[in-house]
DNA sequence: GAGACAAGTAAACAATTGCTGACTTCACCG
DNA sequence: CGGTGAAGTCAGCAATTGTTTACTTGTCTC
């Protein structure tokens, strides 16, 4: 086995772990307000590993950035279009780990790369939601895809970032079927 | 005349303009990456006077989100449920000024009462568009309109904050068809 | 015009920021 | 077992942060 006793020196483990302090508080408390110290405290790990291994700060944002792309990109999954709606209403409503890297996503650095990876993220969601509408027009559809994004990204924010009633407590059941209205309305048959 | 010769020491104009450079810092940078130095640059002023007229930064932030607050109250004005795509479409494609206040409006700085003026100023916004649907049954349309303000908030941020083509350069034209669908499909008759 | 008070300035403060370099300690291999 | 390189530590750096304090300058009133 490989993984046999924990090591008390591995430097996979402290990079993951750097990782996921960081994309707490980077999620939570956006880029700039955060520290080095902050995430290294709460990963229990020496500061200046952080540049050892990411570099820079902001190459540890961008590490985060690509992680929640994949996140998100693996999360999306292959859904038909009839599903889509469930499917966001119960990650919204889910675990909160769906809504924490969208929100991550969002969060701005005045790092070019950083703006670089958001929007390749961003943009292939709209993709994959345009192509699971299966209509021809790409450019009319992609633009309405990207509509169902927007609603999905402020969703997000209206529920993990700056909390709205009824919005905030609604649960996955009560949020289905005005979703379900907007998919159909945006990208439905006809 | 009030207003004859412009006074080289007028308070409420300096109030004004670190107000008018701290909403646009704000908006496009962030609270915590905006510094009161370069708010007080800007503006032209003294970095002492920010303290004098704001008591803090925090104190500064908070009468920029009291002003977006107002200044997205009067925008919305009073509009028929059939004209609201329109009017969103128009606004979002005018003078960004909308989705300046909008983006401000969004950003979190870690301060309470900054919360709390953020918070009230969108559950205005939703009941204002919940109202204008005039419907029954309260909660379910209010949960409905909240869902709008999210396509609003997410489209202002997709175009604004990290634009994705090709949402970022459509026309008013363009927005018009699909958010009225939307519109329709969330809080339409039926 | 002189005095008085508000408006604006300059400098410095204590704290915090990201980051670095020299050091120590551990784990593994021959 | 011993040494060799990686993993982790420590202290401090230079720069920047928000804020305050003591000061100067303008402007209005009597």
């Amino acid at each position: 086995m490989t993984t046999s006793t924990p090591r008390r020196r591995d430097a996979e483990e402290t990079r993951r772990r750097l990782l996921e302090a960081a994309r707490r508080r980077f999620s939570e408390d956006g880029y700039a307000a955060t520290t080095v110290r902050d995430i290294a405290d709460d990963a229990g790990v020496n500061v200046a590993l952080i540049n050892r291994y990411f570099a820079s700060k902001e190459g540890l944002f961008e590490a985060c950035l690509r992680h929640a792309g994949e996140e998100l990109r693996r999360s999306a999954g292959d859904v038909p279009l009839a599903g889509i709606a469930g499917r966001i209403a119960e990650q919204m409503t889910g675990a909160a780990e769906v809504p924490a890297q969208l929100s991550l996503l969002l969060r701005t650095s005045g790092d070019e790369r950083a703006d670089e990876i958001r929007r390749a993220v961003l943009l292939s969601s709209a993709e994959k939601i345009a192509a699971a509408a299966g209509r021809p027009d790409s450019d009319r559809t992609l633009l309405r895809a990207e509509l169902l994004l927007a609603t999905t990204i402020g969703l997000a924010l209206l529920r993990w970032t700056t909390p709205i009633e009824p919005l905030a407590s609604a649960g996955a059941d009560d949020l289905a079927e005005p979703l379900g209205d907007v998919v159909e309305a945006l990208l439905g048959a006809r």
